[in-house]
Order: C-alpha cells, then sequence, then structure tokens
DNA sequence: ATCCTACGATGGACGCAATCCAAGTCAAGA
DNA sequence: TCTTGACTTGGATTGCGTCCATCGTAGGAT
C-alpha cells in the first residue's frame, strides 16, 4: 500500500474520512479481510461508519487496482491490499488461514494454444491448499 | 462420470430417483452448472424435486470426489463432474463461461520450501482469465 | 410379494453476504 | 463562505445456501 492514499488523491479520489480509514485498516502482508471484518476495524476508528459505505470502498479499491478481491471458500469474499506486488495464495483447508506466495516459473507458458479455445488469456490465478502447521498438528 | 451410479452403489449410495437425475445431469464435459441450474434442469426430469435435495446431492457427491465445487466469481458455487480427470479452469471475465484445461509443467515444484510456511500442500488450483472469443469480439 | 425401518426427500423458515435506494451530509473548488 | 455534486447512511431487499420437523421410500429381511 505505502502511499495508497496520495496515489488515490492523484487519480481524483475524494477523500472522506470514510474511505481513509478503509485503506488504513487495510495495511500490511498477509492481510485478507472480509468486509465485515474491515468494518469492524474501521468502526474502531470511526464508530458511525456504516457497512455499505465499506462495501463502497472496497469496490472502488478493487476497480482502481488497488486491492484485490478473493473467494477462496464460496463465504464471504476477502480483500487483499498487496495488488501491486503480484502473488498468489497457500489456504489452509481446515482453517482457512491465508499465506502470500511467489512461485516461481511462467505459469503462462503452461497453456498450450490449442487449449485455450480462443481466449485472450491475461492472467493466472494459482491457489495452493493443504494444512497450516497448527492445523496439521491436530489428529484427525 | 461413465459409469457413476455403478461406483456410488458400490460405496454404499442409496439410489433414489432425485440421486440418479442429479447425477444425469452432471455429465458430461466442460459442464459447469450452479446448483440452481442443476435444479432446473433436473425438474424437467423429475417435477418434484425440491432444491435441499438438489444440494444434498450435490454435497454428498463433492464429498465423494467424484464431483468437485468452484468458485469463480464469488457469486454461486459451480459443479463439475469431471473430477476423475483433474484438470484447471480458464474463465471468460465479461461473461463466465468457464472452459477445462490440461496446463503441462509440474505446478508443485514452483512453490519453494520457505515459501509453504511450514503448511504441507496437497493440492493446486490454477485459474486462467481472460475473455472468450465472443466476448473479444465485442468492442468496448 | 409383503413388511419394516432407517435413510432420504420435502418445502418453508432461517441466516449470511452483498446490493439497492431515497434522503441526508460534506469535501473541495470558486 | 458558499455551492454543488459526490459521498454516506441504514433499512429494505435480493441471492445463495442451510436447517429442521415431517413425510416418503429403497432395499434388506421374511
Amino acid at each position: 500500500m505505502s502511499d495508497l492514499l496520495g496515489r488515490l488523491r492523484e487519480r481524483g479520489w475524494r477523500l472522506t474520512s470514510q474511505r481513509r480509514v478503509v485503506a488504513e485498516v487495510l495495511d500490511g502482508e498477509h492481510v485478507h479481510l472480509t468486509a465485515d471484518e474491515v468494518h469492524a476495524r474501521a468502526v474502531e476508528r470511526l464508530p458511525e461508519i456504516s457497512r455499505a459505505t465499506v462495501y463502497n470502498a472496497l469496490g472502488e479499491l478493487v476497480t482502481l487496482g488497488e486491492v484485490v478481491e478473493l473467494s477462496t471458500d464460496g463465504r464471504a469474499k476477502r480483500y487483499d491490499p498487496n495488488a501491486r506486488h503480484p502473488h498468489h495464495h497457500l489456504v489452509c483447508s481446515r482453517c482457512g488461514t491465508i499465506r502470500d506466495v511467489h512461485p516461481t516459473g511462467d505459469l503462462m507458458t503452461g497453456l498450450a494454444a490449442e487449449e485455450r479455445f480462443g481466449f485472450t488469456v491475461s492472467k493466472v490465478e494459482v491457489t495452493y491448499r493443504g494444512l497450516c502447521p497448527a492445523c496439521a498438528g491436530q489428529d484427525a
């Protein structure tokens, strides 16, 4: 994120206290909050902020390319602020913990031309699934 | 799917007319129906089948490993019957069309040990995104 | 062929995530 | 300071999925 607020202002984003708080909450590595979690943290700083506003701000940040939306389980979407440094995800199948990962190699070349069905392919998302150390520890 | 019903019977699956219809609807390549779409098609053959039953049957087929659940867009989950032949997906960003693809290369080796955060990684899902020929055709 | 019974089906109520909307509020340029 | 269009609000609404009490039935036993 670093100078997210500066970049947004340059793009003509009207800077309200609500938007500022949402952007501040979404800062750091391995941050993958749901909209409700973002709202809960935003409320700590700005008690009257509404859910609708959080949804609006998140949607705009996604459109602007500053945040990526993840749906790793069919439940609530999660918002990842690390959009400026492309990466993939490692997800615990039991507890849902998510880590950012940076696999090596060109993932794009694996898909042969005759397997593209005429699509113009523009990006690849990779999700590794398994058990995190804590969940692998507990038997069963 | 081929002899899905036979395999299910061997596993002690009680074969009801409802389950048979759900299994029949989920047959073929590049089939990625939502639960509601499965229900709609099932109703054509068995008018009184309920949505709850379709959800139950789909959930069981997923547990049995005969069908995989996809959430490519955060909207309704989709059900892919091709679970016995592992594959990945190519999704149109505009219309949502999904094709099965089989990329070459070992996707697992790309993830360095120090990038695994102690996880025991058991599978990898790859989603290619882009525009299908029809959507790329229309300008805008 | 018939009976039994445990497992499956039903459908309406419920819950969660997300979106919509009309009315009120405010950031930022003049 | 004023003005205005963009933003915020919260309650209603929608979409997707699950739950649950009741009814029905597949398939083994006789």
